[in-house]
DNA sequence: CTCCGTGCAAAGATTTTGCAGGAAC
DNA sequence: GTTCCTGCAAAATCTTTGCACGGAG
């Protein structure tokens, strides 16, 4: 994010989910802030809602399950995670930076890949074994003509 | 890798199922057979669970949903069908030659999208708006170095 | 003050599992 | 005759929804 408006103080941490809350209109609320928190430090990784229930409820213990979904699905929408879908569980990501991930079949982790350049990535910062590809494109179809870009 | 680029020779007749699942130790009975059915004709499509079991109970009326569960598993497990996860649902493809998918976000609807040569994929066969590219490896990492066979 | 966000709990949707009988081999 | 498969139904998971209260703006 290179232009960011300085008119105003720069505190770090806890403020920026607040701005970006209220940049999109939503409410900022310690239940967000909590949800939010636990995408944070180096193990954030890619929790599943349910994971992110139990992170956020330790610092916040009446938080509820159903607030947790509805705020993941809130931040979604408003474009502060994305969502990966391995098989039946949803996990949840901080990073919106353009990457792809990489499942492992035995421990279960989800590793991120980053892309270098156009269309090609990195594989080689750790040891990974690729057994199959999957990718999903989205957007619309020839008879959905898209509003947005036309 | 792939070399089957011929037509949709991939899908075949009665008697090819029953092979194929003999060739894999599976029994052959008729719930399996209208299960695999669901399948074949130019409209297969990509089902969800659900709609397997529509399409192959209209054959077989008395199949139960947890049997087209149990089979569609391990018809994936033997590799005679694929798994797509789109969100918290499953849709099933018999196409197991190397392709990808296009979901529209308008109608819904999950395209086939073939590749051509080595990293390339072709949208110009029908009118693509690409608005997100998700990939997705999975295989072994580094930390669970692991030869295929074991 | 006005709404939006939250907690709670129940409903929904999807998939898995246990068990006894029956079919495939 | 064994063994695996199936039907049925209940359970397990994961996620959404309805409603009244309370806090954010």
């Amino acid at each position: 994010m290179p232009n960011r408006r300085s008119d105003e103080q720069v505190i770090a941490e806890p403020n920026t989910v607040a701005a970006l809350l209220r940049e999109r209109g939503l409410r900022v609320t310690p239940q967000r802030r909590a949800i939010f928190a636990a995408f944070e430090g180096g193990r954030a990784g890619h929790p599943s809602a349910d994971e992110v229930y139990r992170r956020a409820r330790s610092q916040l213990p009446e938080l509820s399950r159903g607030t947790v979904y509805n705020t993941l699905n809130e931040f979604v929408s408003a474009g502060l995670l994305t969502v990966v879908s391995i098989g039946r569980v949803q996990l949840y990501d901080a990073n919106t930076a353009d990457h792809h991930h990489f499942r492992c079949r035995s421990c279960n982790r989800l590793y991120d890949v980053h892309p270098i350049g156009a269309n090609k990535i990195s594989l080689t910062d750790d040891f990974f074994m690729v057994e199959q590809t999957t990718v999903l494109l989205d957007g619309f179809c020839g008879e959905c003509a898209s509003p947005s870009a036309a």
